[in-house]
DNA sequence: CTGAAAGCGCTTACAG
DNA sequence: CTGAAAGCGCTTACAG
């Protein structure tokens, strides 16, 4: 059973092609009895226009594509499903690609994404994006982007962030005030701009707070994973006895970190003070329950697919567009294990 | 600046469209001067072919659609980034809906892949559905559809499937080899074949060992959350006191039911047994470990991705296609929360 | 080796 | 109120 056309319906019913578009989207020239005729077989033959043709018509997809580092994380499923359920609203599909933190990939996935003329990309970077050539030319090329979470500042588009600096600030104070006296910092790769932010919050804190700042007490980490929880900890532990608190830049691998240090018989908090960031679910869970930033997943979804609209429908009607940086509230959630 | 054409080029060259589009496509009737012209002008304007003509030429878009019943959800995540990771080997694109569990959004969303007229759909069902005409009305306006995980049974098409029940078997036989002489089971709602079959499975192993299936100790579970977890442990233990097993029908269930009972002070697995399904990442990490069924999501996506593109070529090429069904093997992880 | 022409299935400005 | 016609940007069978 072929797909049912524009042009069978009229056939069927001995008229223009033409009248039975108008009729179906209800223009107001067309007769009462026409647009009845016309709605009641397109009903009967389960009649959906064909949205290849509609496409190359009216020169929108009504699809936007989305790159991600990675699919398989809490963080980023949460914004996911935000993006996904604005997207329907709206009448938006949504296409999903992968980076895998590689800037190559990264950039090979712009390239599709824009052949396959999506109305727009939104984005959050890969690790390895150190050059966003790739991100100006797709926008010289009409196409919208916004972008969210792992943003690049020196991009000019619409943005959706929290403020990483501040919410490491917090969570390195709250580890001031609760006594630790030398606290140590797992951060993210160089390149990514959270990474830098979250650095410079514990730094700030320290500092303000009489510290005397010691680089040997920050560690550079790849993945991002479990297992770099694992191994920095026990390394952590190697290498500097007198830590009492560690500031980690993403609870998955404060996770890794907390269950090395259970199975070494540190005790958590009591010996060392922990803080993670996100607010992954499993954080509050495992014991003991991970003190941590939350940072608003599923809104962040939601809010950087309403600036996508918005822009997609300002260029539309040719409006002027203004791009915006929208930051989102974080939040410490306080655990057991902090004291 | 707009996106360059084919007919932009051939003016440009002073050649015709055909020559372009044949030359840059490397039909063996164009010179290889001309090829060399084209393809150079090509590269420094930066043309890509718009997707939309190619389409509605070609009839097919090299997107899929793929329907899942939650993205945030870690065995569900696993899969989509299996699928995403063998579509873009084929060079397919993949458009993400969320159906919420819910059978009305479902059937809106399949209506919605099948008008966007993507090359093929992969779905998972949701717990709601309970009557197949969608799926049969999708699959007589030949587009290919292949299921994975919540399949039905009754639908005829391809389906990359665990076997629940026998998993579910075995966890339930491991319980009772390890001592447990009174065994609940914690099932999810009554539509969903794999809910069917872990009970079926753990009601099979109870007879076949000489024990007498107990209906009132199988709860019907309606979120599979944390929460139900939670609530349905306290529930258990004031109704049966003398339970020592739960085989449970998810991780994330299993989890929440461990929260509970250690709050209770339960020991687990001295006092209780668990036993969850998935082998979610966080079931390594809470305290205790919990022994679950591992299920291989990842590779998962990537069969059904693999299956959808076979029929998608066979119908290509006009050739029959024959339906297959992919069964997936399990494990057992052992862990802390059994003896 | 090159290109004119038809056509994919729509939408919409225009004429009647 | 209806419909003929142009056109979106490609691909490809066909003629030369």
């Amino acid at each position: 059973m072929k797909p049912v056309t524009l042009k069978e319906i009229a056939e069927t019913l001995g008229i223009s092609i033409t009248t039975v578009s108008k009729a179906l989207k209800d223009y107001p020239d067309v007769s009462k009895k026409t647009k009845r005729l016309v709605k009641e077989l397109a009903q009967t033959l389960n009649y959906k226009p064909n949205a290849f043709a509609v496409n190359l018509r009216t020169k929108e997809s009504k699809t936007i594509g989305l790159i991600i580092p990675e699919v398989v994380h809490h963080f980023f499923s949460s914004v996911i499903k935000g993006i996904i359920a604005q997207a329907e609203k709206k009448g938006y599909l949504v296409i999903i690609l992968q980076s895998n933190e590689s800037y190559e990939l990264e950039k090979k996935q712009l390239d599709l994404l824009f052949s396959k003329r999506v109305d727009g990309v939104l984005i959050s970077l890969a690790n390895g994006t150190g050059d966003f050539k790739h991100l100006n030319d797709l926008m010289a090329q009409e196409t919208p982007l916004v972008m969210f979470d792992k943003i690049a500042k020196i991009v000019n588009c619409s943005k959706v962030i929290i403020n990483d600096r501040k919410a490491a600030y917090t969570a390195t104070k709250y580890l001031i005030d609760s006594g630790c006296k030398r606290i140590a910092h797992f951060r993210g790769p160089l390149l990514p701009q959270n990474s830098i932010d979250r650095f410079l919050g514990y730094k700030q804190a320290l500092v303000d707070h009489g510290f005397v700042y010691d680089p040997s007490l920050v560690y550079i980490l790849d993945a991002m994973s479990f297992d770099e929880g694992n191994y920095y900890a026990a390394q952590l532990l190697k290498d500097h006895k007198d830590v009492d608190g560690i500031f980690i830049n993403t609870d998955l691998v404060a996770i890794g970190a907390i269950n090395e240090l259970n199975k070494r018989g540190v005790k958590i908090p009591d010996d060392i003070s922990i803080i993670g960031f996100s607010n992954w679910f499993m954080s509050s869970v495992i014991s003991p329950t991970l003190t941590t930033i939350d940072q608003p997943g599923y809104l962040m979804g939601k809010t950087a697919f309403k600036l996508l609209y918005k822009e997609i429908k300002k260029r539309k009607n040719n409006q002027a567009v203004v791009y915006e940086e929208v930051e989102l509230p974080t939040e410490l959630i306080i655990r057991e294990s902090t004291k």
